[in-house]
DNA sequence: AAAGACATGTTTGAATCTAACATGTCTTTG
DNA sequence: CAAAGACATGTTAGATTCAAACATGTCTTT
């Protein structure tokens, strides 16, 4: 599915709160300066960002100027995110039923997910949130209790919810990974919906930056054997890569 | 001295949008460029108005500007909505079991409500997300197909996850409001769920700003007899409230 | 009275922006 | 099928805007 660089260049500002003239070059090096320059304006016309010296900031980001530690986290490795969130949305197809993970990466991913005819379910309420803003896809939110650290629910009705429903792909997240315990988190309940939400789905995506690999959080919700891709910001190394590759994971 | 000068400078961009630093200039001609420049960036600083080429903007134009339909129904009425907002939390009791009704009038609830141990379920994700901000009460959302008019969820397993769980008090938004239909709304899955809540809660605390009286919407959640208390922004109209009272509500 | 803090003005070089024109691609039209 | 037009993009150059640095003046503190 087909996104253009200017809602790349949109989703990078919203998700960074601002961004600079030479950052952006680095991050879309394939146009010149005055592309990003006219694409600025054109964002700027449409109410999205404002233009200021030297590059531009998100109107979230001037409104809501509180601190969350969600949202200092959020800017950590934003460039990492949008790149795999870009790869993340190629996989994405027309009425299709996807899943959507909490966290901000799946945050980024929601930023850029084009207007089209899809039935998105999701247990981040954020998520729904943004997506909700385009007026395209359907969403639905998983319910239970609310998860302060990175805004996700959780819980029995969510589980059960999980049961009676269809996913074609699902994107989920990871917060650490090792070859010996593979994808883990920190929340047991978190973990148990990561788990029933690949067993029911056709086609798991998984969506890791590689500075989480060789940490470990306490429970594991999912191998190698679970996933159908793995898409990363960066090179993986060879060893994990070749046991990944062995076990038909297709990495992007 | 500056002071003075500093808040006219804010006052004159705030009350025009937007000013160059020319327009400035003629409009303070008693000091020079470099000194209008730096009062932009101390107003910049805390955080009045946005710098851009040329001059500033201050962030209510940006933010306004904005559409949302949500939004822009946010605003309608906010002296009233805070008013009744107010009135409704002194029901609010420490460790009680709250369900928090979804749309613009809980929203101004969840902005004041106390750092307390609660218990909050709620139908509105905007609504759970407000209050988790907060680090105090434990957060339950319920789940479901997302409602983009007033950011609800709703559906099935949001009524499931009603029959299993306790509410002391249930603050409740009405659409609109007659003798003849009650209290009514008009979705009608949003409306079972009003309705499911407001059978297991044992207090029915509803908010309704007074203009809402004598409109109808197709769907019926209440009336008088199920609620014990009716929060309005202003004086009601003396039939009804003759009526209200007849049966037991008690008015503030 | 001396020292320091602060607001302000002036100069100057640098950074940034925009206008204007050039190029290439794709679609429309004769 | 070719010409014309629309559109996105790149390049250049000049104009505008910005901010650093230093100088001056005022007020407070010691």
């Amino acid at each position: 599915m087909h996104i253009d660089r200017r809602d790349m260049v949109n989703a990078y500002i919203q998700n960074k709160g601002e961004a600079s003239i030479k950052e952006l070059e680095q991050e879309f090096s394939d146009v010149s300066t005055m592309t990003i320059r006219r694409d600025l304006a054109h964002l700027e016309e449409k109410g999205y960002i404002v233009r200021v010296r030297g590059g531009a900031k998100s109107i979230d980001s001037l409104t809501n100027n509180r601190e969350d530690e969600y949202n200092s986290r959020l800017m950590e490795n934003v460039e990492g995110k949008t790149e795999m969130a870009k790869k993340a949305v190629e996989f994405v197809e027309m009425g299709r039923a996807i899943y959507m993970d909490s966290g901000t990466t799946m945050m980024c991913l929601a930023n850029i997910l084009p207007e089209a005819n899809l039935s998105i379910l999701t247990s981040g309420p954020n998520i729904a949130l943004e997506i909700i803003k385009r007026h395209g896809p359907s969403v639905t939110l998983l319910g239970g209790q609310v998860n302060r650290d990175n805004i996700s629910v959780s819980g029995i009705s969510a589980l059960n919810f999980i049961k009676n429903v269809n996913i074609d792909i699902a994107f989920m997240a990871t917060s650490a990974f090792s070859l010996q315990n593979g994808f883990t988190g920190g929340n047991f309940s978190e973990c148990e919906i990561k788990r029933a939400v690949m067993a029911k789905a056709n086609k798991n995506i998984m969506l890791m930056d590689v500075a989480k690999i060789g940490k470990n959080m306490p429970y594991t919700f999912a191998t190698f054997e679970d996933i159908d891709v793995l898409i990363c910001d960066d090179e993986l190394p060879d060893n994990i890569k070749m046991v990944a590759q062995s076990l038909g994971v297709k990495i992007v």
